[in-house]
RNA sequence: GCCCAGGUGGCGGAAUCGGCAGACGCGGAGGUCUCAAACACCUCUGACCGCAAGGUCGUGCGGGUUCGAGUCCCGCCCUGGGCACCA
C-alpha cells in the first residue's frame, strides 16, 4: 500500500482552534513548562497548613524496567493526580510526588542482557520514565522525587538497617529496644545469659554472641530457597507455591546456609492486630492474616528413650486419640530416636519391607528427596510414611506410641512433630486408612456416624462433640465439649509439667541477604575470626564498587547443590579494608552480600518527606506533620497509598515491619506506614495469535461476522496483560501524539471504577476527545480561539443542572468516583450544547474548575482565555448553592400493581393528597373497573397503586 | 477444599438506607456537511410483537419477603483473585 496515497486533511477544512490532538498537544507543553517554571507544584518544606488540612499522596513507586511504560502503568498515578489536585483546590495542602525503585534483579538481569553497566541503565530507564509520565502533567513535587539507587538514598537505607541490627526485642516490654540496654540488662543481671552464667563470666566472644543471638537482624544457618538460575537465594515471599521463583520462573532448592534474616517474627502479633486499625481493602488483611498464620495451640512433650519429641497441636483435646506420631523426614530428631533393629509388636506393613529403621528412613528420606517440590505439593497425592522403629510415651495415658516419618508433616512449621489423632484430623486418617493404624475417636460425632467405632467411617471428624475415651490416671475429659477440653487438658498439662498452651505462625523470619550485585551494599564488615562488626553511622554509605562483571556466577538452573557466590566477592580493592572502629586500624572483609529489592522500599515513603536532609533520614517534626496519628487510635501513616495488589504481602507487609521497628525506637510517630491503602485494577487487553500461535499486532486486528482477522487470515483472541511481546501493548507516548495527555487521562478514568481491571479499547479513547472537543467548542470560537462566553445570568434550568452537578462531582471526587464525576461533567456539556447560544460566565467558570482536575491543561488553556492570569492549580473547587437547587415542580412515577404505567408532575410542594388524586387520575384506565386496594405515595419518590384480587 | 471479590445491552460500565434498570462512553444504524472523507454535527439504538399508539419480557439460576427487588433473605451455578498436607 502506498502510504504517500492517503487522503491528507485539507487545512482549510478544519478550524484552526478546534481541539486536536496536535492543539492538545501544544497546549500541554505550554502549560507542563509553565508549571515547572513556577514551580507551582513545589510544596514548602515547613509545617504551617491552612484551613483545609494536610494531606500525604503517594503511589507505588515504578520499577523502571527496560521496555518503558504502557498505558496500564500510569492508571494509578493519573487517578492520584486527579485527586491530588481536587484536594489542592479545596485548599488542602498536598504532598504527592514520584520516586524510583531502581535496585534489584531485573535491572540487573536487563543490564547483563543488553551488556551494559546497570547503573548505566538504571538511570537511562528512569530518564525514559520520567520523560514518559511528565507528558501526563501530573502535579507532582519534583523536588521531592528519589531513586533507591542514589547514595544519598541508600546512605539512609543503610542507616535503617544499622537501628534494626542494633536492636533486640523485648518481648515483656512488647518492643524494639537498643542492643545497649540488652547488654545493660545482662550485666545488670536482669535478664538470665543464654547459659545461665553471669554477665562477667562470659568471654568478649561469647558476650558478643549472647548479643548476636537477640540482634532483630541476624546471621544464621537456616534453610533457605537457594535459586541457582538466578545465582542468588530468595525470601519465602519471593517462591511461588509451586516452587519456583517468583521472578524467571526457576526451581528453588531448599538448603542450610548461613545469611542475613531480619526477626520479623517478633512482630507477628502486632503485625496481625495492627491490621484492624488499617484502610486497607479487606482482601489485602485477609492475605497478611493469612500470610501471618497465627495459630493457637499447646506444645506436648512426649518421652521417647533418651529424648523428648515436641508437638505442636491446635487439639490437646484429642489427646487421649493420639495413636501414632510423625516426625518430619529432614528432622534432626529422627536419627537420635533411630534404634538399630525393628522391635517387636510392630506392623510388618509400618516397615516398607526394609531390613532395620535405619535402611526404612533412609530410603523414605531418598524417595522425599528424589522429589520435586511441584510432585510434593501434588493435590490427591496419597499420604506415605515409614515407622522409624521407635515409640514414645503419650504422657496422659503412659501408652507407647509408634514414631513415624512422613513428608505431610513440615520441618518448617510448628515443632516438625506431630501427634497423630487419626479420628479428628483428615491427614493423619488418611495415613492411618493407607498403614492400617489404629483410629480411636475421642470426640462423640454428632452427624450419625458410629461414635466409638471408626472402622466404617469414611472421613475423620473434625466437629465439635463431648469427649469420650478420655480418661486417665490425673486428668479426665469425658463429658466436655471440645473448648473446654481444651482448656483443662491445657491446665493439666501445665501443671503435670508436659506441656503448655502456646502460639505458632506461619510467619518466617525475612531472609534477608542476596548474592547479587545490583542491591545495597551492607555496612557489615568482618574481622579475621570472623565476627561480624556494624560500620558506625559516620561511615556510611558504603558505596557498590565498580565491577567490570557484575554477573552472578552462572549455574545450571536445576543443580541445587551449586554455591551461591555474590559478584562482589571479586571486588578484592573493596572487600579488603583497613578500618579503625574504635581499637586501632585493623584489616576487615567486607559483607559481599547484598540486601534484597524491597530495602529500599521498606522506607522511601518518609524520605519524600526530606529527600535533602543530609542529617537525617527524616526530620521528626516533618514526619509528625504529613505521617503522625490524627486522633487517639489512629496509626498514622500516609494518608492515601495506591498500587497494585501484588504487593500485598511482601513489600506491604517489610515496609510495616521496618516502620514498627522505627517506631518502637522513637525515629517516627506513626506505628503503621500507610494508613489508608486503595489498590488500583489493571488495564488489561486482548491479544491475537495466528494458527501457529505466534502473536500478530493487536492493533491491526479487525472483528468480522463474530471472528477475528489479521488481514484474510483468521486469530484466535485471548485476554490478559499488556506486554510488546504479545503485541497488545500500547503506549501513552503515542496516546498522547494522538489525542493528547487530557484525553488520555480523561479516557483512563472514565474507563471504570478505579479498584476494577478493565480492557483498552483504543477506538474509545475518542470519546473522551470528543468531550474535550466540545466543551471547547461550547466556550470559545473554534477559527478565532476567541471565548464566546457571555458575562449573563443562567436560566433556572442550567443553573440547577450546574449546582446539582458540583454537588454530585464533589461527592463522587471525595470517593475515588472519577468515572461517575466525569459522566456527570459530560451531562452538564451535553446540556450547555443543546440549548445552544452563547455559555454564561456564571457556568463556564465553575466546569472549568471542575474540570480541571481531570484535564489539567485544557482546563488551564480555557481558564487564561477566560480571562485569568493566574494558574487555576490554586482555585477554589465550586460550592453548590443549596438554593439554586431546588425545583419548582416534581415528577412521580405511577405503578399499577408494581408496573409503570405513567408519571404525573406537580407542584414540589404538593402535599400527599394531591399526589395521589393526581396519580389515580393519570391511570384511571388502568383502574377501571376495579378495587383500589391501596395507594402507597412515597413523597419525593413514587407513587404505587395496589388493586384487588379479580 | 477454604477465604475474598464479582455475574446488568454487542462492549466498558451507571443505578444498591428497596422506588422510572441500562446514566456516560464505545460500537452499530440512518442522516447533515463534503468531490470524498475525517478525531465534525444531528437522530435512533436492551430483546421480542406491532404500520403505529402501545404491549410483553428482561439485571447468572431456583425459591421467598414486599404495594414494589439488580438491590433484602434462603438454596444453587459460574467467573476472577488469594491460600492450600500449617498439625
Amino acid at each position: 500500500m502506498a502510504t504517500d496515497a492517503l487522503p491528507t486533511p485539507a487545512d482549510e477544512d478544519v478550524p484552526s482552534q478546534r481541539y486536536s490532538g496536535l492543539l492538545a498537544g501544544e497546549i500541554e507543553a505550554r502549560w507542563q513548562a509553565r508549571w515547572a517554571a513556577e514551580g507551582t507544584f513545589v510544596v514548602p518544606r515547613t509545617v504551617d497548613v491552612g484551613p483545609g488540612g494536610k494531606f500525604f499522596l503517594m503511589d507505588m513507586f515504578p520499577y523502571p524496567s527496560g521496555s518503558g511504560l504502557h498505558v496500564g502503568h500510569p492508571l494509578g498515578y493519573i487517578a492520584t493526580d486527579v485527586y491530588g489536585r481536587f484536594l489542592r483546590m479545596c485548599g488542602v495542602r498536598v504532598l504527592h510526588t514520584l520516586g524510583y525503585d531502581a535496585f534489584g534483579l531485573p535491572a540487573e538481569q536487563y543490564a547483563i542482557q543488553t551488556g551494559t553497566h546497570p547503573r548505566a541503565t538504571t538511570e537511562a530507564n528512569i530518564e525514559r520514565y520520567r520523560a514518559q509520565i511528565s507528558r501526563l502533567g501530573l502535579a507532582h513535587d519534583p523536588t521531592r522525587s528519589v531513586a533507591t539507587t542514589d547514595e544519598a538514598f541508600y546512605r539512609w537505607t543503610q542507616w535503617i538497617f544499622l537501628q534494626i541490627y542494633n536492636s533486640w526485642y523485648d518481648e515483656a516490654a512488647g518492643r524494639a529496644r537498643p542492643i545497649a540496654e540488652l547488654a545493660a540488662a545482662y550485666e545488670a543481671g536482669e535478664l538470665a545469659t543464654p547459659d545461665g552464667r553471669s554477665w562477667v563470666e562470659l568471654s568478649a566472644d561469647e558476650q558478643a554472641a549472647a548479643l548476636d543471638a537477640r540482634r532483630l537482624a541476624y546471621r544464621a544457618e537456616v534453610p533457605v530457597n537457594w535459586c541457582p538460575g538466578l545465582g542468588t537465594v530468595l525470601a519465602n515471599e519471593e517462591v511461588t507455591v509451586d516452587g519456583r521463583s517468583e521472578r524467571g520462573n526457576f526451581p528453588v532448592f531448599r538448603r542450610e546456609l548461613t545469611q542475613w534474616m531480619m526477626r520479623i517474627t517478633a512482630y507477628a502479633d502486632r503485625l496481625l492486630d495492627d491490621l484492624d486499625d488499617l484502610d486497607w481493602p479487606a482482601s489485602v488483611k485477609a492475605m497478611q492474616r493469612n500470610w501471618i498464620g497465627r495459630s493457637e495451640g499447646a506444645l506436648i512433650r512426649f518421652p521417647a528413650g533418651e529424648v523428648e519429641i515436641e508437638v505442636f497441636t491446635t487439639r490437646p483435646d484429642t489427646l487421649f486419640g493420639v495413636t501414632y506420631m510423625v516426625i518430619a523426614p529432614e528432622h534432626e530428631l529422627v536419627d537420635r530416636i533411630v534404634p538399630g533393629s525393628w522391635p517387636a509388636g510392630g506392623d510388618p506393613r509400618w516397615c516398607a519391607g526394609a531390613a532395620t529403621p535405619r535402611e526404612a528412613v533412609a530410603a523414605y528420606r531418598a524417595d522425599v528427596a528424589a522429589m520435586s517440590e511441584r510432585d510434593r505439593q501434588a493435590e490427591a497425592r496419597p499420604k506415605t510414611g515409614v515407622w522409624t522403629g521407635a515409640y514414645a510415651t503419650n504422657p496422659a495415658t503412659g501408652e507407647p506410641v509408634p514414631v513415624f516419618i512422613a513428608d505431610y508433616v513440615l520441618a518448617g512449621y510448628g515443632t516438625g512433630s506431630i501427634m497423630a489423632v487419626p479420628a479428628h484430623d483428615q491427614r493423619d486418617f488418611e495415613l492411618a486408612r493407607a498403614l492400617d493404624l489404629p483410629i480411636r475417636p475421642v470426640v462423640a460425632a454428632g452427624d450419625g456416624r458410629d461414635r466409638l467405632d471408626a472402622s466404617a467411617w469414611p472421613d475423620a471428624y473434625v466437629g465439635d462433640g463431648e469427649l469420650v475415651n478420655s480418661a486417665g490416671a490425673s486428668v479426665s475429659l469425658d463429658g466436655l465439649r471440645v473448648a473446654e477440653a481444651k482448656r483443662v487438658v491445657t491446665e493439666w498439662m501445665a501443671s503435670a509439667g508436659v506441656g503448655r498452651a502456646t502460639v505458632t505462625y506461619k510467619l518466617r523470619d525475612w531472609l534477608f541477604s542476596r548474592q547479587r550485585y545490583w542491591g545495597e551494599p551492607f555496612p557489615i564488615v568482618y574481622d579475621e575470626g570472623g565476627r561480624a562488626h556494624a560500620l558506625p553511622a559516620s561511615m556510611l554509605p558504603v558505596t557498590l564498587p565498580d565491577l567490570d562483571d557484575y554477573r552472578p556466577r552462572s549455574a545450571d538452573p536445576d543443580d541445587g547443590a551449586s554455591e551461591p557466590e555474590p559478584p562482589l566477592t571479586r571486588a578484592s580493592d573493596w572487600v579488603e579494608v583497613t578500618l579503625d572502629l574504635g581499637d586501632g586500624p585493623r584489616r576487615y572483609r567486607r559483607e559481599t552480600n547484598t540486601m534484597p529489592q524491597w530495602a529500599g522500599s521498606c522506607w522511601y515513603e518518609l524520605r519524600y518527606l526530606d529527600p535533602c536532609d543530609e542529617q537525617r533520614f527524616v526530620d521528626p517534626e516533618l514526619e509528625r506533620f504529613w505521617m503522625g496519628p490524627q486522633r487517639p487510635g489512629d496509626p498514622g501513616g500516609v494518608d492515601l497509598y495506591v498500587g497494585g495488589v501484588e504487593h500485598a504481602v511482601l513489600h506491604l507487609l517489610y515496609s510495616r515491619f521496618w516502620h514498627k521497628v522505627l517506631f518502637d525506637l522513637g525515629e517516627v510517630s506513626s506505628r503503621e506506614p500507610f494508613r489508608r491503602l486503595f489498590n488500583q485494577g489493571y488495564i488489561q487487553a486482548y491479544a491475537y495469535t495466528d494458527r501457529r500461535g505466534v502473536h500478530v499486532p493487536a492493533e491491526e486486528v479487525v472483528e468480522r461476522d463474530g471472528a477475528w482477522w489479521y488481514g484474510d487470515e483468521p486469530v484466535r483472541r485471548s485476554y490478559g496483560k499488556m506486554g510488546k511481546s504479545l503485541k497488545n501493548s500500547v503506549s501513552p507516548d503515542e496516546m498522547c501524539d494522538r489525542y493528547g495527555a487530557d484525553t488520555l487521562r480523561l479516557y483512563e478514568m472514565s474507563m471504570g471504577p478505579l479498584d476494577v481491571s478493565r480492557p483498552w479499547d483504543t477506538r474509545a479513547v475518542v470519546g473522551s476527545l470528543r468531550f474535550l472537543q466540545r466543551v471547547w467548542r461550547n466556550l470559545l470560537d473554534e477559527t478565532t480561539g476567541e471565548a464566546t462566553v457571555v458575562d449573563a445570568p443562567a436560566d433556572a434550568g442550567t443553573e440547577r443542572l450546574l449546582h446539582s452537578t458540583i454537588t454530585a462531582v464533589r461527592g463522587e471526587l471525595e470517593h475515588l468516583r472519577f468515572n461517575t464525576a466525569i459522566a456527570k461533567l459530560i451531562e452538564l456539556n451535553n446540556h450547555l450544547t443543546t440549548i445552544g447560544g452563547p455559555v454564561p460566565l456564571c457556568v463556564a467558570e465553575p466546569l472549568v474548575l471542575m474540570l480541571a482536575p481531570f484535564a489539567p491543561h485544557a482546563a488551564e488553556e480555557l481558564w487564561s482565555r477566560l480571562g485569568h492570569t493566574a494558574t487555576l492549580a490554586h482555585e477554589p473547587f465550586p460550592v453548590a448553592d443549596p438554593a439554586k437547587l431546588v425545583a419548582e415542580s416534581a415528577t412521580y412515577p405511577v405503578q399499577v400493581d408494581g408496573k409503570l404505567r405513567a408519571t404525573v408532575t406537580v407542584p414540589v410542594d404538593a402535599g400527599e393528597e394531591a399526589v395521589r388524586a393526581a396519580a389515580l387520575a393519570a391511570v384511571t384506565g388502568w383502574v377501571e373497573g376495579r378495587d383500589v386496594v391501596k395507594v402507597v405515595v412515597v413523597p419525593g419518590r413514587i407513587v404505587s397503586v395496589v388493586l384487588g384480587k379479580g
